[in-house]
DNA sequence: GATCAACATAGAACATTGTTCGATAGGATG
DNA sequence: CATCCTATCGAACAATGTTCTATGTTGATC
């Protein structure tokens, strides 16, 4: 399944004294994505950290795409670990908990959301997770059409939403110049100078929005959609 | 709101006889997009198709984070134009029909998700699809807690959804190398070669997933969602 | 009509990026 | 020892976003 590459050999005999591994270069590439985003994951800031030359990279990787790719991989073997308990349970509340614990992984990771948007069922580990996420929908006893769209439906709600709600706040927000309460305020006030008449919609939300907590907002769009799926799994 | 710039003024008396302007360096921004994805559109490629300098494009924009969210902007007008007549029906039919609208738009156009994911609520004209899909959610008549998890919830499923089903299929296949059909056939017969024991769902889901249609999988999940809506504004 | 400020356009250079090439060394293998 | 594979790296390249500076153009003002 993977391509033939020029990378480091998994057969190897013996550790060589080598100051890099495939394992060092995914763990800083990681870190460095945590710290500062996917911008910050450059070539020569991961060559800076490991201690190395720029091109030594290439060794262990074809390009930047891979190494996103496996960098994300990395992290979702955490978030398959952390799913494994929930199986025997109720089919609905176990498939609750498994998207619960992907969204926290990507609301905690903006980046993680853009590389799902890239290449979801490519790449190894969030192909299992989708399989994941099938096996409790398929406890349901759909027939197979439903199934897929159930699982499919739920897979892009979660990175929808924990993309959306992930997403890098401003840079002044970053920069540590202005709160992140203070952003919300200006964003609440700006929308509160806007026409009542012509916006209703955020005029009623104004105040729960001021308030709201990113996780209840997810859990609470999951939970609707988890009720059409009940209801469907019902007749 | 807008914060002041040194770019066009919008007040200005009459057209002059210039060869670009904003209008037409933002068609041929979109243009670059449609033709070949976010990465085709580079300064220099603009500047080519518009027949001026690079640097001339920093007076209508300034830089390419601002051109990226105009170019979708101009986009999302259409969106909005387009979802326009769905106000007097039944609420939840004209969210469904709001909805699809904008799936559509974004299945289309991959880099349009791309944009969602990084800023939705800042920019203009999503704000107000924002309200569009607010506005028939209100009508449901729910407190407005449900009323603002709801229509988040139905944005966040759309863009999920549109951004994972359009994006940029592997480079055979832009290259026509390879065919659609060709590529999801080979996939399908990779999933197939899994262990059915491991892979129950995957198996479970191969026939479907081999003819099924994109936007018919994205419907069936919004019915879901909608579902659950009804259900809640029921009782 | 001359003057001036705003509009509008570019050429050239710069910094940062991903990527490639070739060289080099060490250990394993024959 | 010779040969190959592993692993590393410096240097250069090409593409890109961005800034600087200079210049033309337009319309209003005096």
């Amino acid at each position: 399944m993977t391509p033939p590459r020029r990378g480091p050999d998994d057969r190897l005999k013996q550790r060589r004294r080598s100051s890099h591994s495939m394992e060092s270069v995914m763990t800083e590439a990681v870190r460095l994505l945590d710290e500062a985003g996917e911008s910050a994951l450059t070539f020569r800031a991961l060559a800076a950290r490991i201690g190395g030359g720029v091109a030594s990279i290439y060794w262990y990787v074809d390009g930047k795409d891979e190494l996103l790719d496996r960098a994300a991989d990395h992290v979702m073997d955490q978030v398959l670990a952390d799913t494994d308990a929930f199986a025997g349970g109720d089919p609905i509340d176990d498939l609750r908990s498994t998207a619960i614990v992907l969204f926290e992984a990507v609301a905690d990771r903006p980046w993680l959301g853009a590389y799902f948007m890239r290449n979801t069922g490519a790449q190894p580990s969030s192909l299992r997770y989708y399989e994941r996420i099938g096996q409790q929908v398929l406890r349901l006893g759909l027939p197979p059409m439903e199934t897929f769209h159930a699982a499919s439906a739920v897979i892009g709600y979660v990175v929808g939403i924990a993309a959306d709600l992930g997403q890098q706040p401003p840079e002044e927000v970053v920069a540590g110049e202005t709160s992140r309460e203070e952003f919300f305020a200006r964003t609440v006030a700006e929308w509160n100078d806007l026409d009542p008449d012509e916006w209703p919609f955020l005029h009623a939300i104004l105040d729960v929005f001021e308030n709201h907590d990113d996780a209840d907002q997810f859990t609470a769009g999951l939970d609707l959609l988890l009720a059409g799926l009940r209801l469907q799994a019902e007749t």
